[in-house]
DNA sequence: CAACTCATTTGAACAGTGGTCAAATAATAT
DNA sequence: ATATTATTTGACCACTGTTCAAATGAGTTG
């Protein structure tokens, strides 16, 4: 190759990543072709194909990176120095403001139907869930039961779901979302 | 034309929605293909294209038929002979139920993503809501706000998209859908 | 320097997609 | 019998994910 700049010319996993998490984000996963990402790396898209055996796969990777996310963001929310009853609502909403700041990967996280991609996540959503669970347990200190922490999860679930069809920012329903979250913790506090 | 039975050689909306329904039931929108439901039917793939103008068009129409099912199914379960309290349970333990037992359409309603799809749709999921919304306000007397019957619609919406992901059938959650539905009523009452 | 190795990239090829449209067909009206 | 009209066909377009023989080029060895 002679058309690319010397400094670092091989394509990467990295590369291909980066340019298909922008693309993936903005379009959806249906919506991004593989000639896409190779076109916006300079690259053929068969070049693709050495480093991701799928576009499932090259997906899957990204979706990965942003379970990680997601826990990251769980468990600083419980670091955060507020009241525990505050802390409990800042990791309701949090969760929601998550899922709507990344739409995109929300979705394959939790609604992909497709199967190839479904066979690579599986099983980690539970994993989340589970951090996520754990985290509010603690939080409430026993007030909710592990049924009623599952039932606030299909709850905010249910939330982020709704407005992820319409391609809504956060800052546009966070008043709705608020509400939300207190009307799921009435019970509580 | 010569290869059809001369009972009824014309194609119509009808027998293609009956082809593409059981299509997009067992496969979902994006992987039923023109030509496959034109093959169904032993007509070219363009014919269907002189009925429908678009492939979302067609399962527009598709999607309009089963919004009127659950509208019915929501009017039939006020009309119940049962305690004002009860009726608002057995309403919303059965938009679950229906939301489970009919998995695919609640899909395609509620889940689509796909834009030609969602342009055509927009409007009917707010016509359902608003007969959803109306009658649980109705039955519990003032007791919940617009703003809480909306988190409830959006609790039930979690619960019913999360189980739908794992292809499960309502009886196999009918006591968790009943312990959600009575986790969000435990504010009222 | 030349020869060989081997990871990487290319781009043609394949089977499929949604959609268009001139042309063929068949039924009906004049 | 002719003209009109509704319907259907199938070639065609630009696109998709994926495969793979061939080209490339950098690094190692003799």
């Amino acid at each position: 190759m002679s058309s690319h700049n010397s400094v670092q010319r091989d394509l990467t996993k990295d590369m291909i990543m980066d340019a298909a998490r922008d693309l993936f984000i903005e379009k959806g996963y249906e919506h991004v072709s593989m000639r896409q990402i190779a076109k916006e790396l300079g690259y053929s898209h068969g070049a693709i194909y050495y480093h991701f055996t799928n576009k499932a796969e090259l997906f899957f990777a990204l979706v990965v990176e942003h379970f990680g996310m997601l826990e990251q963001k769980l468990l600083q929310l419980e670091q955060t120095p507020l009241e525990s009853k505050e802390k409990l609502e800042a990791i309701l909403l949090g969760y929601i403001e998550f899922g709507l700041t990344h739409q995109s990967h929300y979705e394959i996280m939790f609604l992909i139907k497709d199967e190839e991609v479904r066979d690579f996540i599986n099983q980690s959503p539970y994993k989340t869930y589970e951090i996520f669970a754990q985290t509010v347990h603690r939080l409430c200190g026993g007030k909710l039961s592990i049924q009623e922490i599952w039932s606030v999860f299909l709850s905010l679930h249910g939330f982020v779901t709704h407005y992820l069809r319409h391609v809504i920012k956060f800052d546009d329903v966070s008043d709705l979302a608020k509400a939300h979250v207190k009307f799921l913790l009435k019970n509580i506090s």
